[in-house]
DNA sequence: GGCATGACATTGC
DNA sequence: AGCAATGCCATGC
């Protein structure tokens, strides 16, 4: 694990920094053309079983952040289910969205789900 | 502190 | 594959 990646849990479980900053920062992280699952991230920041609240803090992002368009956004496309399926959080169109833009950075992508390793 | 809420995960059918 | 029932746990009121 990146070193950077091992201080934001600390920082995390040592309640040095609030579970929704400790999201954005490993969220931040992933790589174009990488996904993680919800749990995953959960278990990144120390927190194996809040997945839920993984979900609850990308949704308060702030627009600019969550706009693919716009300069350093926070890449929550990246971010999907356990089994490959996509969060629409009562917007129909959002899976669409997030399935083009993994698509267009090369995420290998069934029709509907993420293809798991 | 108690209780409801939710971009989830797992299990069992 | 899809659906329902549970478990989970940080937040906000």
């Amino acid at each position: 694990m990146e070193p950077e990646l091992a201080r934001i849990a600390a920082d995390r479980m040592e309640g040095r920094l609030p579970l929704r900053a400790a999201v954005m920062a490993v969220v931040a992280r992933i790589p174009a053309g990488k996904v993680l699952g919800y749990g995953h991230v959960a278990a990144l920041i120390g927190s194996p079983r809040a997945a839920r609240q993984v979900g609850y803090a990308l949704a308060a992002l702030r627009p600019e952040q969550a706009d693919p368009e716009g300069p350093g956004p926070i890449p929550w496309w990246r971010v999907i289910r356990s089994d490959g399926s996509l969060a629409h959080a009562g917007d129909p169109g959002r899976p669409l969205m997030q399935r083009a833009l993994l698509q267009d950075e090369g995420v290998p992508m069934a029709t509907h789900h993420w293809r798991p390793d």
